[in-house]
DNA sequence: GAGTTTAAAATGTCAGACAATTAAATGCAC
DNA sequence: GTGCATTTAATTGTCTGACATTTTAAACTC
């Protein structure tokens, strides 16, 4: 691991890099404890505060532990599920937002990938799932829901569908999808008439999933799609006019 | 924003995430310039030092950039697709080799996904991706290619397959399924029958594509995904008889 | 008025110190 | 010897103050 003291880019940046990429390529494996600051700052001959600096980069990004203590220090870190999530989700919202993706693209999207898990969710989902969607499509019924909880709902029992797939790596891939729509759902407002349509093909979907049956449960989806789409045409049309 | 100086968590942490707070929820908007470190001391009542510290952690989450002299200072960052896309890879590539996720997972949540993609190519390739497509086709076939160019060849191919859906939410969230198979491919030792099966299967794909035959797409990916699953079954076999 | 010089502001880096935390080594009573 | 309390050492977390570097803008000169 050697660094440039005259290239352009900082210190910090580049010693964080050469860390980063001992770990990517598997020369620093799972829980291995990196020398110490001090260590480090003696290794890349710059300062501690340097070294700091790059071990914060790395700590950001979850690629690292730190423990005080005499048997501490800087130690590569397992990425987790959860924590991989929330990245992915932050960074797709963050991206869509940024961006000014427009609704029907992100739409699209979605729906083309969760359509994607249907049938997988059809064969393998457990009651447990079922029980999360009838529990969130009962939510979605309640009178008095916000739209906004409305949303946090309808996310729930999406996630719970594709959760049914039992594919940890499609889960995880799909939440960037799913989640990020958020706020682009949130600018829409649901009427109960709009929710009533909803909730129906929720029903229906979830009928499709009992029952096994994947082909219905795409059908359904792709309603839905169209469905979602003309309510965020009409949200987006709505919103240009004021 | 406000931090605890009692908090157990690091002062950096904390003021990392007071800032990255108000940016995610919009009320720093792009390009906008954060105090100067110094004013974000007295602010926070903490030393320089840590807040760099704080600075260097958003910075490596592409959140803000930071120029130097006269106007310099750390700037709310639009997050690029680019920059977007190589975290996204980064982070499931390392989710998938640090939680041992098997082959047969990866592969069937890679190839659900495109197959997803399939029918919305069909529709909207242009003409760049089939030639793509193609010039990969070629690449895989010329002899002596190494396993491990040929796997970079497939994950171009179908990158352009999915990008020929011509919907950059869809790229950006099928990035991490595809590239993140790249260290599960090169365990797989290609044969030259291996070969020329794959790339009997990809030009039936571009063909269907061609045409604008979605359904012929989804059956080839559909052989396609079958044969992968055989050639990693038999190569992780291979490996455990080793 | 154009070009040059200078000053100021900001980040980047360094050195050294002290505080806080943690685990191991040490010492002591029994 | 054993168990408990104490000390010690190692390490990260934070602070202070300084200097280097880069960049812009103002001041100045011709």
């Amino acid at each position: 691991m050697k660094i440039d003291p005259k290239s352009p880019a900082d210190l910090s940046a580049q010693i964080a890099k050469a860390i980063r990429d001992a770990i990517i390529s598997g020369d620093m494996i799972v829980d291995e404890r990196l020398p110490s600051e001090s260590e480090l700052a003696d290794q890349f001959q710059v300062s501690r505060p340097t070294v700091r600096e790059a071990l914060k980069r790395l700590a950001a990004q979850n690629l690292i532990r730190t423990q005080r203590g005499a048997t501490g220090g800087a130690f590569v870190r397992r990425l987790s599920y959860d924590e991989a999530y929330a990245q992915h989700i932050t960074t797709s919202t963050l991206l869509l937002s940024m961006n000014a993706v427009d609704f029907e693209t992100a739409c699209e999207a979605r729906y083309a990938l969760e359509r994607a898990c249907a049938p997988m969710s059809a064969a393998r989902r457990t009651p447990d799932h079922l029980a999360t969607m009838r529990a969130e499509i009962h939510r979605q019924a309640q009178p008095g829901l916000s739209d906004e909880r409305f949303c946090d709902s309808d996310v729930a029992f999406h996630r719970a569908l594709v959760d049914g797939a039992g594919n940890p790596v499609l889960s995880y891939q799909l939440a960037g999808a799913v989640e990020s729509m958020q706020p682009l759902m949130n600018m829409i407002t649901f009427t109960q008439r709009n929710r009533d349509v909803i909730i129906g093909l929720h029903t229906r979907i979830a009928d499709a999933l009992e029952k096994h049956d994947g082909a219905a449960a795409d059908t359904a989806l792709a309603e839905l799609t169209a469905y979602t789409l003309t309510l965020g045409e009409e949200a987006m049309a709505a919103r240009a006019k004021r």
